[in-house]
DNA sequence: CTGAAAGCGCTTACAG
DNA sequence: CTGAAAGCGCTTACAG
């Protein structure tokens, strides 16, 4: 698969100039006269030279590369990967492609292939993790690695011992609160994790909760039992729900794989929706415009997400670079 | 976010030995004292020295990296990338990481960001290109890099004038057809582009057809409509269907995204599915098995996908490298 | 088994 | 404005 490519001293030989000279000229340093700069790019476009990165990069002590680590599950395959982070790792590949930069990406899931040397080999200039939380193991060697004075910058963290970014949960919260309170709902129920390591969770629930609260009215809460995933446990949790108060008339579930299996419960359960029930989200997931009814979700800003974590992660300043919220806005669908 | 990192010089310093032995030992090469390979081992521990990839690729003339393009429609955001190619991105990296390589992505959609240049900047030791098959545009830049000498492997190109791998289509087609006669469809169509550069379409209707023909039968076909995208011609194109043969009692899509605007058009119509109408797709994507009921659906073995590009892609010989196809099996749930 | 040295292909301070 | 030269941090053929 490999050819020998040219080099600029190949380019120089064929424009009649120095080396130096080609590297100036393709590089766009001032002081080079016009002309010369033409006859040199028109070589190297000939030969097809296109300037060594490997070399370029250990010159400038600078790769312009973004590593993208995103923790998996131990044992998930990829198509079960949460599209969210998907969605996350699209928008930062297009931050990082408007500034120039490169994109490498990397998928965790246990002490096999975990890895955090991507800053310290020079490949990249930056990392940014993303991914599930419930990976213990993943997210401690992260941990350690920071210890050890490696920086980093990630997405809804476990914790906060990172510079993260992370939605403006309770600002979600209260826009489904009120969402449900004007659309004339009264038996109003949260499903979601309540003790996960997840800050998110809690600040989509309180502001939720607070929200509600000045409606004088208050959310049944319901933790989701344990199952293989977010979709199966929103399953779970609709028939508890439903078992004890038969009478909600409104959901807002955590983050939409959790409102996608309450979604398929309630129809499980013959509840219309959102005649019966209505139903809210977090998260904006591609799959939710696909169910049928469609899933009104609480959605973050994903362009200003990716723009934010890419360039939070360039930027040398670590006071700037922790709890930035990324604005998000109720995307009203079929289920509410 | 940069520190001064130290080099191979510093450690063989405080390992007392000189930095080619540091190298040596490092690499595991052979004639390397175990004592001293121990010592190296230790002084690089303590120091948290990392081989500086740049200048390693420089002299190894090789990255150990591959690069990964995926076209995207122009303007479409990232969160709206068909599903299918993420999961091959994640199947894709999986191969890459399981050999020790690096994964390099690019999402492209015009000639704002066309890149092929990864190999010859050295970046990528090879590259990979996949996505969808509408952008002109970035296919002809593809094709004109190519021609220019630039090679690559790609998962289902335009024509054929690429070095490309497949799902086994043809077999997909007679697995839907196979399971709709066992079953006792009799009133059977075809939902798909029959004009589309891409081969996998008429791949799968032809051997959906052909298996048909073996039982004497034959599908109605249906070209979707122009709209939007997949899912939008999946309920337009059914809601034709119907009209013209309103007894149809089971649909082959040629994708998921397409099957799953035929299920949500079916239920518009109020059709019944699987009872009145059984339907299967293609692809595999999760968003089918979150769907009411879950999409029987033909999946080409990812994990297997990921690996097969990686390694031709990596290949030397040319001539192994084209027409590879990837096995499918029929996965049944709801809808079929 | 280990060290001194060349060289991978660039960028840029230094001369001219 | 342009050239000769040093040096980024490695790997490995060459001596010893």
């Amino acid at each position: 698969m490999k050819t020998l490519r040219p080099t600029s001293f190949d380019v120089a030989e064929r424009a009649g100039v120095s080396q130096s000279t080609v590297s100036r000229a393709l590089r766009g340093s001032p002081g080079v006269n016009a002309e010369t700069r033409a006859r040199v790019s028109a070589a190297a476009r000939e030969m097809g030279y296109v300037v060594d990165r490997h070399a370029s990069s250990l010159r400038l002590k600078s790769s312009e590369t973004i590593a993208l680590v995103t923790v998996c599950r131990p044992g998930e395959d990829r198509s079960a990967i949460n599209p969210f982070y998907f969605a996350l790792l699209g928008s930062i590949a297009a931050a990082t492609s408007a500034r120039g930069f490169n994109l490498l990406v990397s998928f965790q899931e246990s002490s096999d292939n975990f890895r955090a040397d991507f800053v310290a080999s020079g490949l990249a200039d930056a990392m940014i993790v993303i991914g599930t939380t419930s990976n213990r193991a993943a997210w401690e060697y992260f941990a350690q690695a920071q210890r050890s004075g490696l920086d980093f910058v990630c997405w809804g963290s476990p914790g906060d011992p990172f510079h993260w970014m992370r939605s403006d949960n309770g600002t979600g919260g209260a826009l489904a609160a009120d969402h449900f309170v004007a659309s004339g709902r009264r038996r109003i129920a949260f499903i979601g994790p309540q003790r996960s390591p997840q800050r998110q969770f809690d600040e989509r629930r309180e502001g939720f909760t607070d929200a509600l609260a000045k409606h004088g009215m208050a959310p049944i809460i319901v933790e989701p039992p344990a199952a293989t995933d977010r979709h199966a446990q929103g399953v779970a949790a609709v028939a508890e729900l439903l078992a004890a108060h038969p009478d909600t008339d409104a959901i807002f579930a955590a983050s939409d794989m959790l409102a996608l299996g309450v979604l398929q419960g309630l129809k499980d359960a013959g509840r219309r929706v959102p005649e019966d029930v209505a139903l809210i989200g977090f998260d904006g997931i591609r799959a939710g415009t696909l169910a049928d009814p469609a899933l009104t979700s609480v959605e973050p800003d994903l362009d200003a997400a990716g723009e934010a974590l890419v360039a939070m992660a360039l930027e040398d300043d670590a006071f700037t670079r922790s709890g930035t919220r990324i604005p998000v806005y109720l995307a009203t669908r079929g289920t509410a």
